[in-house]
DNA sequence: TTATACAGGACTAAAATGGTACTCAATTGA
DNA sequence: TCAATTGAGTACCATTTTAGTCCTGTATAA
């Protein structure tokens, strides 16, 4: 199904609730009351987005935490990475020579061309794309072999 | 990290390495040895693949796997399909209505448009893509806000 | 100094995943 | 018609991942 992980969704969820009222300080609890989750599984969650510099946390109290920068420059990369690790589709296409495999395989390559398709796509969406209400505007997919991903990576 | 599992990658070596030499019937076996993998694995995802319409069987002797049709109508969305089930980022954009948390979640309709996205992304590579030596050339992404998928879709 | 609120880590339960084994069914051809 | 070949189906187990909880420590504000 090549689905985020529960945790990752409701790290998007909690981002945009955020987000909505950036000018605020969010306690884990309020969130996690405002998002309808239990608590300490919110709390996690903040703490790896923290941890990922997405948030920036303050203790004690009138505490929370905060977009660590404007939501139209953090993606849904940033969001998922923070959760999961860097997306990537195969094993291969995050740790080079980890695959003892290569040599049978003959699909690594055109994967990670896959890979970074669709982490560019996932770069294109913004956290402020996600809270709107509004549709987002994807980028256009134009019809196959108008561009060589090779060309432009590699 | 937004991975396919380990039997979707398995799934693409096998498919590729079917598509490669299309006239021939594969036997079960002789795939796991040409990809260095354990027999009953692979068998096992031969299976799911026959069962997805993707590859035709044929028992007895002399018999094997082939596939069901051109390589090149057989996409990328397919295969990860035949062994995850559909392509969804999120629980929600597949089974409609079984998330109460709808109303606090907020990102819903957004998540789908950028599932959509990718899944428009793997259907746009075929088979015939992955199983070629020469790179793939993807789509090209323009930038954002060329157009509204939910015009496009809904 | 006390209440608030995040940090970190250990721990457990549950689920998904991957892999194996065994038996059954179909086809070919001798 | 029988034996060899090869896929089909199913049940099972081991491992890993994921999700969730709890506890203790620490920083901050009032």
């Amino acid at each position: 199904m090549l689905k985020l992980s529960r945790l990752t969704d409701y790290a998007a969820v909690v981002m945009a609730q955020i987000a909505r009222h950036s000018q605020a300080s969010h306690a884990a609890a309020d969130l996690a009351e405002a998002v309808q989750l239990p608590h300490p599984t919110v709390s996690k969650t903040l703490k790896m987005l923290a941890r990922a510099g997405l948030l920036v946390s303050q203790r004690g109290a009138q505490g929370g935490y905060r977009l660590a920068r404007p939501a139209s420059q953090i993606t849904a990369a940033d969001i998922i990475a923070a959760i999961e690790g860097p997306v990537a589709m195969t094993e291969c296409s995050q740790a080079e020579g980890d695959c003892e495999l290569v040599a049978t395989c003959g699909v690594a390559d055109n994967w990670q061309r896959v890979s970074l398709a669709m982490r560019t796509l996932l770069e294109s969406v913004t956290l402020a794309h996600l809270a709107d209400t509004a549709p987002i505007k994807l980028p256009v997919q134009l019809p196959i072999q108008t561009i060589s991903l090779s060309a432009a990576s590699a």
